[in-house]
DNA sequence: TGTACATCAGTGAACGCGCGTTCACTGATGTAC
DNA sequence: TGTACATCAGTGAACGCGCGTTCACTGATGTAC
């Protein structure tokens, strides 16, 4: 079997959004090599074409995570004042629906307590996701702000603290409540109005 | 060898200390039997007098981490009045101490993303315990505070996102200013005065 | 008092399994001549 | 135009390893007689 040019390249991307989206759901040491590439319709032996090693691919994933809800954000805030854009952010992060999407959503609340634990060149893809994302929210934020990249990743923290807790709650409405209350939190530290949509 | 009444449970008690060190340093999937039996001075073989499972230990493990932790809040805060309680808790909380110490700290900064994959034993034992601890700081609360259980769950998840991040956070002062406008965020939540020791 | 036996926490070899990684091979197609 | 060869993404068997779990065994001591 002979390829097209682009090929190869074409089945790394798949790869990588296969391990994108089961490192969230699973975690980085629950996903193994040869399940995401059968999810490609792949053999495993194949792998090591495209990556040097499982971390490899790990650290890649981690980056698509990132920039997937990078983007996705990006489009949700598209031409919206910076006041607007929090908001959205706020009301659809700090959701029931953020909270059931553990395959797909922001890879902070995903991964916050394992990630410190891999090697370097996955801690750094994560770190450097977080850093991307604080500076994205700073960047909303007004710009005399005292200490505003600080106040930044802590708001990042209260937002992926608040989905974290809320998928350890087994009860949906007590997942809820804590949710909207730490919503409201977030709103008030932004500065923002504290009635939003409820979901 | 024969032993004493009480040297079958002396060990399990030691054994499941290890394991709640060892569960919070490195997650339940990175921690072996025979790793907490060898650093208990035993080996592996003798695990299953004590429990019959490894996932009963992990379960053990997480019940004896967050007890280890109430004790010491308990004792921190003895003979304090409500508020003082609370701002102890969190000025030796929301801390770089705390983000350093990766085996002994709250179980819901060093576990928060992981355990809800864990199986439904271990589940339930996490769930146990983040309800004790929001119970505790719900109690410090006023009592006339509006939806107290759901501001106490909302405060907890902003402690514990706050060190998760914290953690993955290579530069020291980047972390202490992130816990800095945490704590600060987190004491005006509770009326507290925002001006407290600053490690 | 002395001896045979029961007890049982702990030992260490062995098991089956899944994992990350390696490697000789495949086979469709482009290229050299 | 036709044929031999090179290419290379993907295959699938095999590897060494660590894991959770099992199990026959050990050996110091209490107990029965």
């Amino acid at each position: 079997m002979r390829y097209s040019d682009t090929h190869k390249e074409e089945t790394r991307q798949k790869v990588v959004k296969a391990a994108a989206a089961a490192v969230r759901a699973k975690g980085p040491d629950g996903v193994s090599v040869a399940e995401i590439m059968a999810e490609v319709g792949l053999t495993h032996g194949g792998f090591y074409a495209h990556f040097p090693s499982k971390e490899a691919l790990v650290a890649a994933a981690i980056d698509e995570a990132f920039s997937q809800n990078s983007r996705r954000f990006a489009r949700m805030t598209e031409g919206l004042a910076p006041a607007e854009s929090l908001a959205t952010y706020v009301d659809a992060y700090v959701t029931l629906r953020h909270r059931a999407m553990r395959d797909g959503g922001c890879p902070v609340a995903s991964l916050s307590s394992e990630l410190p634990r891999q090697g370097a060149p996955v801690r750094e893809a994560y770190e450097r996701g977080v850093k991307a994302m604080v500076g994205r929210i700073a960047g909303w934020l007004p710009e005399d702000t005292p200490e505003r990249e600080s106040l930044a990743a802590s708001l990042v923290a209260e937002m992926a603290g608040a989905v974290s807790l809320s998928r350890a709650m087994s009860n949906d409405e007590e997942a809820a409540r804590l949710l909207a209350a730490s919503r409201k939190s977030i709103k008030a530290r932004m500065g923002l109005p504290t009635e939003g949509p409820t979901e």
